[in-house]
DNA sequence: TATGGAGCTTCCAGTGGGGGGAAGGTCAAT
DNA sequence: ATTGACCTTCCCCCCACTGGAAGCTCCATA
């Protein structure tokens, strides 16, 4: 297979995919005109790496995933622990937008949004919250 | 005021507000021996900015709002209208995270995580979805 | 057989928003 | 005079790609 095939059929970009080969996430044959020769396991590794990526794994995390994908001794507490980690920084993170939000959606009710400047978003954050003049 | 002051002062590193300089978003002065010389407003700014960003809002953004900030005859509809992509931004990348935490923590509850190889959450990544073989 | 276009290759640079650290100048107190 | 804290510029590094240039190869058509 050639690049552009594994690019449809993983959903992931060609780009992406040499960038990939380049940090050592697969390892594709070549073919003598020095084309990248995949296999399908190939295909199914970046197939993974695409879900995983979408899940919101670091690349890091990928790597380490797929390596216990590989690894037949593994121990499913090591994936798990993985997991879990990341879903702490996704709520983190989720918890971090939340509070912009809230601060903003107030901001933005309390503007009339008109043709004179006076405005409390830019009062805001003249002199932070709570403040008004 | 020497850097250090002002970076005290509005809770920004040294090295944000230099690289804030690099990109025009304050002017400091020079004093003779070469150092930043800051005035009150240039400290000024750089509160605005460490609030704005604190909001999410991009540079680019900052750049704007800042602009309207010393524009007297700004309307608010136009700051109202920055707020209001933004916050329309900030509500995607929640429901992104608040998609993938669900599906995560799904896989995180069905994994046992014990020394057992078997995972869900590998066969989840290698195979799609609602496949568990 | 020539040609054209699609697809492939490598390499370099840029994104956003800074952070780390080196090499060197300056200031204030001892 | 020396120390140590502060300041300066400079350049590279982070993440995970993406865009684009210059130059291959392959295949279909005229």
């Amino acid at each position: 297979m050639n690049i552009g095939e594994v690019a449809e059929r993983s959903g992931l970009p060609p780009k992406t995919i040499r960038y990939y080969e380049d940090i050592g996430l697969v390892r594709p044959l070549r073919s003598d005109n020095g084309y990248r020769a995949f296999r399908e396991t190939d295909l199914h590794k970046l197939a993974f790496l695409g879900r995983a990526r979408a899940l919101g794994f670091s690349i890091e995390d990928c790597r380490l995933l797929l390596s216990l994908y590989e690894d037949e001794s593994r121990e499913s507490a090591q994936v798990k622990s993985i997991a879990e980690e990341h879903l702490t920084a996704i709520e983190k993170k989720i918890a971090q937008l939340e509070a912009m939000r809230e601060t903003l959606s107030h901001l933005v009710m309390s503007c009339h949004g008109d043709n004179r400047p006076d405005c409390p978003i830019l009062s805001d954050l003249a002199t932070g919250p709570g403040d008004r003049n």
